[in-house]
RNA sequence: GCGCAUGUGGCGGAAUUGGCAGACGCACUAGACUUAGGAUCUAGCGUCUCACGACGUGGGGGUUCAAGUCCCUCCAUGCGCACCA
C-alpha cells in the first residue's frame, strides 16, 4: 500500500534533481543539431496560470523532451511579458508600485510552471520590464527612428475628461469608461507611429513559405488586405482636383457621382454657400459617432451634396460631389468614384438620393441590384465589347497615357499606433528641444530608465503619469545645452513581445542585442506554440520588427517563426469558455495537488487534437490518473520492487509486435503533434502488457522512454527503479524494427458488390490472385453468386476482396 | 454580408493513398474480489429487431466495385473581418 504511485512525492524529488543537476541547460554545442521550441510567454496576471496555458506549455515541453532524446541541442526558454495595463490599473487603485505587483505575479507563475515539470533552461529567463531587456527594446526603436520608420502624427484617442486619462479600446464600453462609466470622446493627440505599411508587401509575400496553419495565414492576408486597382484623378469645376482609388477602373463610364469622406480636407474648400450649413452639420454629426457606430448603423446610407461638381476624366461630364460616412478617410484616398450600377454600396446610396444609375456591363438587372460580375462592356466608348479583364487593362493604359491616373496597389493595413499614455511601459528614448525639434537619446546612454515614482496618477492632460515627474521630464540636451522635455509616451505591450525570441538566445549580452553567431545557429524558431488570439497583431508586429532587424543585419533569417501551431481553447465542463463569472474555471494548482503534474499533462494532451477546442472533464482526469496508476503497477509490486515478470527476455512474437508498433506510432505522432493518439497507443501497450505472462525488460524501458515526454516525473522514477543511475532526459529515443510492426496473419473482408459477406484470415503477404481464389472458394460466396455472372473482382492486398456479380 | 474552419455513439475522440466506421478514454450495465468501495479485475456497451437481419459518420443528390474520406447543394455551429471602393 505504502508503495503505491505517489505523484506528490516523486514529482518533488525529480524537480529538485533537475534543478540540482541543471539537467535542461542548453549545451550550445554546435556539434549537435539545434531545436528551438518556444511557447508564447505570458503576461503574469494576478489570477495565475490557467489550464489553457498549461496545454500549450506542455505541448512545447513534450516536443523539447522528445528532441533531446533524439540528440538535439534544445533551446526551450521562458520569460515574462510584464509591462501592461492590468498592473498599472492595479497600481492606480491600490497605490502599490507596478514593479512590485509584477514581481509577485512572476514569482507565482514561476512556481506554477516549475510544478508542472516543464523543462526550461531557467538561465535564459527574461523579463520585458528589466532595464537590461528594455534597453534593447529602446535600441530597436532608435533603429526604426533612424530609418524613418518611427514618426509622430496626430491621431484620435479615447479621451476621458473625468478620469483625465486616455483609455485603451478595451477600457471603453459603449462609449463610456469601463471604470466609472464616464463619457469618452475622440480627441486628436500627438502619437508615435511605426511605418509597418512600408513592409506590407513583404509581410504578405513571405507568408507563403511559412509552416503555419492556413487559416492563420489567411487572417494575416486579410489584415494586410492588398487590393490592386487604379488611382484616377478627377478635376473639380472651379477648384483643383482629387484622386480616387478604385479596383474597377473599367466601370469609369458608369460613374454618376463622387463621394468624399466627411473628414476629407477638400470638403471645406469646394462646398458651395447654399450647401455649407448642411455639410457642416453632417461633418459634426459624423465626428461624434464612434467608429463602431459608423459601421454598425451601416444599413442606412446617409450623405449630403456639397454643391460642387467634378469633371469626368474621360467623357468630361459634370459629376456631383457628395460627402458620406460610408467613405472612410483612412482607406485609399478618402474619396471614391461611385458606380451605382456595379457596386452595391453605391447602388444603395444612389437609390436613396435618386441619383442616376448607368449600366456599363451586361449580365445583371441594375434596376434591382448592382451587378458586380464579369461581362460585356457597353456605354463605355473604347472599352465597348471587352470583358472585365481586358477593360481594366485598357482603361489603365488610357489613364496612364493621358496623365489622368495610373495602376495602383492599396493595403488595408494601417501604420502601428505605437505610443501609450501610460507609466508602465518602456519609455520612448526621445527628447523634445525648446526649439521644437526632437532628438533621439544616444545609444550609449540606453537604457532610459523609468523613474521611480511614489505615486502613479493621471496627469490630467492626457499625457502619461510620467508628466507628473518633473525632475525626470525636464532635462537638458547635452550637445547644445538647450532645455528639453522628455517624451512622456511609453511603448505598447506589443513592443517587448515583438523580439523576445531573439533575446532568449543570448539573454545576458551587455554588448549587443544578440551575438551574431548564436543568432545564426538558433534562428529560425523551429516550433512556436500559442493561442490563436495572437494570430494577427503579435505575430504581424514581431514579423515586422524581425524584417527590420534583417535589413540592418542583426538577424539572418527573413522570418522568425518557421513553424507555428495554435493550441485550441480548453473550455469549461459545460462547454463554455472558462471564466470567473461562469464559475467553471479549473486551476492547475488544484489538479497538481490532487493528481500530480503528470496526470495534468497527460490528460490535457489526451483530451483531443492539440488545435481543437475541447471541454474539461473531471472524470476524464480520473481516467488519466487511473492510467498512470496502471503504469505504475505494471512496473512495481506492492513491496516497492520491480515486478518479477519483467525479465531480460525477448518476449513473445505477439508482444514484440505491440511493442514495436507502439514505438513507431508514438514516434510518428510526436513529429505531427498528435499527442492524443500517441497516448492512446501507449494505453494499448499497457493493456497488452497486463495480459502478458512475462515482459521483456527492453520493451519496458522503451515504453518508459516513450512516456517520459508526457509524464516526465513518473518516467524518471521508473527509469531509476529499472536500474539506471542517470536521468532519462538524454537516453537515446527507442528504435523500432519494421518487421515487427506488421502482422504476419491478418483478417480481411470478402465483399459482394461492396457488402461484407464473410471474413477470412490470411497471411499478410498473400498475393491478389491467391486472395481471389480463396474468396471464391468460400461457401457463403458460392451461395451468393449462384446463378450470377462475375463482372469484376477487386483484390486489395492486405485489405479485402470485392466481387462484382450480377 | 464576406472569408475560413468544423459537423462521427450518451460524452471526449480514432480511422495512411477512398478499402472492416466507432481504436483509446469517460459514462453506463452485469459479474468477481472485498468489512467497505468513488479501489482493483472480468465481460458487455452505435441504432432498430426476440432473432435472422436491416440501418448508420449534419440533410439531400452525385462519382465509384467501394465514400466519414472525392464532387455538387443545403443546413447548423464556431472563429475572423466587417461600408476597405
Amino acid at each position: 500500500m505504502s508503495q503505491a504511485y505517489n505523484p506528490s512525492k516523486i514529482e518533488k524529488k525529480w524537480q529538485q534533481y533537475w534543478e540540482d543537476h541543471a539537467t535542461f541547460k542548453v549545451k550550445d554545442d554546435a556539434a549537435s543539431p539545434k531545436f528551438y521550441a518556444l511557447s508564447m510567454f505570458p503576461y503574469p496576471s494576478g489570477s495565475g496560470l490557467h489550464v489553457g496555458h498549461a496545454e500549450g506549455y506542455a505541448a512545447t515541453d513534450i516536443v523539447s523532451r522528445y528532441k533531446r532524446m533524439k540528440g538535439y541541442d534544445v533551446l526551450h526558454p521562458m520569460g515574462w511579458d510584464a509591462f501592461g495595463l492590468p498592473a498599472e490599473q492595479h497600481a492606480l487603485n491600490t497605490g502599490e508600485h507596478p514593479k512590485h505587483i509584477s514581481k509577485r505575479n512572476i514569482d507565482n507563475y514561476r512556481r506554477q510552471l516549475k510544478s508542472l515539470g516543464l523543462s526550461y533552461d531557467w538561465d535564459k529567463e527574461i523579463n520585458t520590464t528589466d532595464p537590461n531587456y528594455y534597453k534593447w527594446t529602446q535600441w530597436i526603436f532608435l533603429q526604426l527612428y533612424k530609418r524613418g520608420l518611427a514618426y509622430v502624427d496626430e491621431v484620435p484617442v479615447n479621451w476621458c475628461p473625468e478620469l483625465g486619462t486616455v483609455l485603451a479600446n478595451e477600457e471603453v464600453i459603449d462609449g463610456k469608461s469601463e471604470r466609472g462609466g464616464f463619457p469618452v470622446i475622440r480627441k486628436p493627440m500627438r502619437q508615435w507611429m511605426l511605418k509597418i505599411t512600408a513592409y506590407a508587401e513583404r509581410l504578405l509575400e513571405d507568408l507563403d513559405d511559412l509552416d503555419w496553419p492556413e487559416s492563420l495565414k489567411e487572417m494575416q492576408r486579410n489584415w494586410i488586405g492588398k487590393s490592386v486597382g487604379a488611382e484616377v484623378t478627377f478635376s473639380i469645376e472651379g477648384h483643383g482636383s482629387f484622386d480616387v482609388f478604385t479596383t474597377r477602373p473599367d466601370t469609369l463610364f458608369g460613374v454618376t457621382y463622387c463621394v468624399l469622406a466627411p473628414e476629407h480636407p477638400l470638403v471645406a474648400e469646394i462646398t458651395t454657400a447654399e450647401q455649407a450649413d448642411a455639410v457642416k452639420a453632417y461633418q459634426e454629426n459624423a465626428a461624434l459617432k464612434s467608429d463602431l457606430e459608423r459601421t454598425d448603423l451601416a444599413k442606412d446610407k446617409t450623405g449630403v451634396f456639397t454643391g460642387a461638381y467634378a469633371i469626368h476624366p474621360v467623357s468630361g461630364a459634370k459629376i456631383p460631389i457628395w460627402i458620406s460616412d460610408y467613405v472612410l478617410i483612412s482607406y485609399g484616398t478618402g474619396a471614391i468614384m461611385a458606380v451605382p450600377g456595379h457596386d452595391q454600396r453605391d447602388f444603395e446610396f444612389a437609390t436613396k438620393f435618386e441619383i442616376p444609375i448607368v449600366e456599363v456591363i451586361k449580365g445583371g438587372d441594375i434596376s434591382q441590384e448592382a451587378y458586380t460580375g464579369s461581362g460585356e462592356h457597353v456605354n463605355s466608348d473604347f472599352m465597348n465589347g471587352m470583358d472585365n479583364e481586358q477593360a481594366i487593362d485598357s482603361m489603365n493604359q488610357w489613364l496612364e497615357s493621358n496623365g489622368k491616373g495610373k495602376k495602383k496597389v492599396t493595403y488595408r493595413l494601417r501604420d502601428w499606433l505605437f505610443s501609450r499614455q501610460r507609466y508602465w511601459g518602456e519609455p520612448i528614448p526621445i527628447i523634445h528641444l525648446e526649439d521644437g525639434t526632437m532628438k533621439p537619446i544616444p545609444e550609449d546612454q540606453l537604457p532610459l530608465l523609468l523613474p521611480e515614482m511614489k505615486e502613479i496618477k493621471p496627469s490630467g492632460t492626457g499625457e502619461s503619469p510620467l508628466a507628473n515627474e518633473t525632475d525626470w521630464v525636464n532635462t537638458v540636451d547635452p550637445e547644445t545645452g538647450q532645455k528639453a522635455r522628455r517624451e512622456t509616451n511609453t511603448m505598447p505591450q506589443w513592443a517587448g513581445s515583438s523580439w523576445y525570441y531573439l533575446r532568449y538566445i543570448d539573454p545576458h549580452n551587455n554588448e549587443e542585442i544578440c551575438d551574431k553567431e548564436k543568432q545564426e545557429r538558433w534562428l529560425p524558431i523551429d516550433l512556436y506554440i500559442g493561442g490563436v488570439e495572437h494570430a494577427v497583431l503579435h505575430l504581424l508586429y514581431a514579423r515586422f520588427w524581425h524584417k527590420v532587424l534583417y535589413d540592418i543585419g542583426v538577424v539572418s533569417t527573413k522570418e522568425p517563426f518557421q513553424k507555428l501551431f495554435n493550441q485550441g481553447m480548453i473550455l469549461g465542463d459545460n462547454n463554455e469558455k472558462m471564466s470567473k463569472s461562469r464559475g467553471n474555471v479549473v486551476n492547475p494548482d488544484d489538479i497538481v495537488a490532487q493528481y500530480g503534474a503528470d496526470t495534468l499533462r497527460v490528460y490535457e494532451m489526451f483530451m483531443g487534437p492539440l488545435d481543437a477546442a475541447k471541454p474539461w472533464s473531471t472524470t476524464g482526469v480520473d481516467g488519466t490518473y487511473r492510467f498512470l496508476n496502471r503504469v505504475w503497477r505494471l512496473f512495481m509490486n506492492e513491496d516497492g520492487n520491480v515486478q518479477d515478470k519483467i525479465q531480460p527476455i525477448e518476449g513473445s512474437d505477439e508482444f514484440k509486435r505491440v511493442w514495436h508498433k507502439t514505438i513507431k506510432k508514438v514516434s510518428a505522432d510526436m513529429e505531427l503533434l498528435q499527442f492524443n493518439t500517441a497516448i492512446s497507443q501507449m494505453m494499448v501497450f499497457v493493456n497488452e502488457a497486463n495480459k502478458a505472462e512475462q515482459l521483456p525488460k527492453k520493451a519496458m524501458e522503451d515504453f518508459v522512454q516513450l512516456l517520459s515526454p508526457f509524464a516526465p516525473h513518473l518516467a524518471e522514477e521508473l527509469w531509476e527503479k529499472l536500474g539506471h543511475t542517470d536521468t532519462i532526459t538524454y537516453a537515446a529515443w527507442p528504435q523500432f524494427e519494421e518487421q515487427w510492426t506488421v502482422d504476419n496473419e491478418i483478417e480481411i473482408v470478402v465483399q459482394i458488390k461492396g457488402k461484407i459477406i464473410d471474413r477470412i484470415h490470411i497471411p499478410s503477404d498473400m498475393e491478389q490472385e491467391e486472395m481471389q481464389e480463396m474468396a471464391l472458394s468460400l461457401d457463403k460466396v458460392k451461395a451468393a453468386i449462384e446463378g450470377k455472372t462475375i463482372r469484376k473482382i477487386i483484390a486489395v492486398k492486405g485489405k479485402l476482396v470485392n466481387i462484382v456479380a450480377t
